[in-house]
DNA sequence: GGGCTTGTCGCCACAGTATGCAATAACAAA
DNA sequence: TTTGTTATTGCATACTGTGGCGACAAGCCC
């Protein structure tokens, strides 16, 4: 008899070694992890919670809501992905984050890019010389109007 | 016999001319409102919605959430308020805005701090001339960890 | 003061996120 | 393979915030 979890998709990158850092730690590997496991390797860049519960329920439509929230909590932890909170407040997520990075919204169009460390360099230094404050630069975004969309 | 509106209270500061400011927009004086821009004058600083809700509530248990919200709507609209997320997503309410300034939000001990417009002059400068990005500043929350709290 | 226009309220439903709890199932050990 | 432990699921529920819609009432005009 095939095996229930079907292994026709080998997971490819980081996503292979899940299993084994959940065990590592004493956590189990369901399919419902599998399958948002699977559902991240497809994706890269940023998305919202609301949008992997979704790709979740087209592959299957019985997913939970909280489990989807409670294991992208798990793998938060293991360092697979960050969140952040995007310009209406809502959960983003990056997957794989190659370096640590913010984040620029455009309140006119929508748009986003990535803010690097060193863009950030001088508030970072200012902020961690006058309080001894250290910016977590993946939670920082920044709302504002891009060229385009002209400061109206 | 007594005015229904109660006079007992001549609104401070800028709030005595919110009725006039609705007018002129075509808009309307409410006894929901007054209670809210009421709330509103006693409190100072930070607040989110829900600290707002409840504080009509006290006053009049009957308020209706979605009435604070609008109104904080509108009330913002009119320049009265400005709203940013804190570092859990939630709306987060200044009043009377003196000037725009960012936040700073501790992860460790969920202190909070303001940051002034030249703290992020160089960031934004930054921003301004290599994307031509215009940055809201009253939107910018960093988070990270305070002196206190340790790089931990 | 009375009527009319239309902004606003109150209610309902829902999206997104989060938590408690009992039942289930993953994994290890026998 | 069976058993036992306990992490996880699924469900119910709650909270924040938003949007639709009919009924109501604020403010204008006469």
């Amino acid at each position: 008899m095939a095996s229930v979890t079907t292994r026709s998709t080998p997971l490819p990158a980081p996503w292979d070694g899940v299993r084994a850092q959940l065990h590592d730690r004493g956590l189990r590997w369901t399919p419902q992890r599998r399958l948002l496991v699977e559902v991240l390797a497809r994706t890269d860049g940023h998305v919202t919670a609301a949008e992997l519960l979704e790709s979740c329920r087209a592959i299957d439509p019985a997913t939970i809501p909280s489990t989807v929230y409670r294991t992208l909590d798990v793998l938060e932890e293991l360092g697979l992905l960050r969140h952040a909170h995007g310009p209406e407040g809502r959960e983003e997520y990056h997957v794989l984050p190659r370096e640590e990075h913010g984040h620029l919204h455009c309140a006119g169009c929508g748009g986003r890019w990535e803010i690097g460390a060193d863009d950030a360099a001088a508030l970072v230094a200012t902020l961690a010389a006058r309080d001894g404050f250290a910016v977590d630069l993946s939670h920082l975004v920044v709302v504002g109007r891009c060229r385009g969309c002209g400061a109206g």
